[in-house]
DNA sequence: TCTCTTGCTGACTGGTCAGTCATTAACTAT
DNA sequence: ATAGTTAATGACTGACCAGTCAGCAAGAGA
């Protein structure tokens, strides 16, 4: 409820910078690309200097980190989550949760991410490292595991092929560079996906 | 069989310079992409100075799309050809010829490309739609009508998903993206593309 | 051998951008 | 109020690099 004093030129949020600075980062990132980006153009974003970016941040390097680091959140916890808790069929589970969580992935920041990596991942090869661990390794653990309650539960037949969390991801891949790539040409990613989901399942049906 | 004058300090060649350039871009490319990586490091490599390099590609870009075009090759353009040729059995086929084709792809330059595309594609739409209608489609497409000689003979169900060529594709370009990203994470392609066509097989089989 | 043509060179220019730092001004404490 | 603290600014620098161009020298022709 100022009276009419000018307004200040900036405000002191140290609280609040880091988030707000990486999101615009994501955004522009995911428009121009980490290399293409000038730090400048993220401070804009953000509303702020370059100065204080470098507050924040040593080098744009570790922006870049960071940003991938914020992204990677907990979807994956979530979905081994889902795993252990389900009550639900094996089947009907990956008919439903697991199918839910696929499709929703090639629209999601993911792609995003997944784009940065391939594009920048040479340059940072411990960023890689942690991608690997905190979400592949940890996805296709998920899948595998749950495939194996599917046997043990005389589900799924015994065979159930190791590589099998592969092939679930495998459209969601396809479909994600497709989206980078071209954009305009329609994919109906949804039935691609849907359609994997059925062979797989009759491949490993006991 | 020069006497013991001193050799001159270089060569006129005109005409082979075009391909030599390409090749050591496309080197130096797959190694540090492209925005990452110099003119004058391409000519390095092509054992030339930069100078030349610009009597040959009026710029940088010229030259990055001279290479993506260099690596498409007619190999579509071959399996097109196996495809309306063959005399074996549709599932033969698959499980043969398109097999052998299908698993090589992920370590060809192929994968470069996809590399180049997905990095710096959002730079040069029009190298990607020349991308698409070249390599894309003309592989979907192929795949596509061979199906349907597989139905016209009988051997497949009529149903047939028109989103089936994606299938085809999907862990293959799974493949690729993981050896970019995880080179090292050892990945078993070849039982990873054998597997789904095994699957799609049962699938669409008579 | 002596032009003449042109393939080829590499120093140079102009622009971009990551990262720095002296200064300023928003807040805090007294 | 006033002094002290520090969040925040933005001009600056040094490095890098795409693209240029004046000149050089390899080879062709006479």
């Amino acid at each position: 409820m100022k009276s009419d004093s000018q307004k200040p030129r900036y405000q002191r949020r140290k609280e609040n910078r880091p988030r707000e600075i990486t999101e615009a980062a994501f955004a522009a990132f995911a428009e121009n690309g980490y290399s293409a980006t000038p730090v400048e153009e993220v401070a804009k974003r953000a509303g702020i200097s370059k100065g204080l970016m470098y507050l924040y941040f040593k080098t744009k390097e570790e922006l870049f980190k960071a940003v991938v680091k914020s992204v990677v959140v907990r979807r994956v916890d979530a979905l081994i989550e889902a795993v252990e808790t389900t009550e639900l069929s094996s089947e009907d589970f990956i008919r439903g949760p697991l199918a839910e969580f696929l499709r929703q992935v090639p629209a999601s920041p993911v792609a995003v991410v997944i784009r940065l990596l391939v594009s920048e991942g040479h340059r940072h090869p411990d960023l890689v490292e942690y991608y690997y661990d905190a979400v592949v390794a940890k996805g296709l653990a998920a899948i595998s595991g749950f495939i194996e309650r599917g046997i043990k539960h005389g589900e799924f037949r015994q065979s159930a092929v190791t590589d099998l969390p592969h092939l679930v991801l495998a459209p969601v891949m396809l479909s994600i560079i497709w989206r980078i790539l071209f954009s305009e040409q329609q994919l109906d990613t949804d039935k691609l996906i849907n359609t994997q989901l059925d062979m797989l399942l009759a491949h490993i049906k006991a």
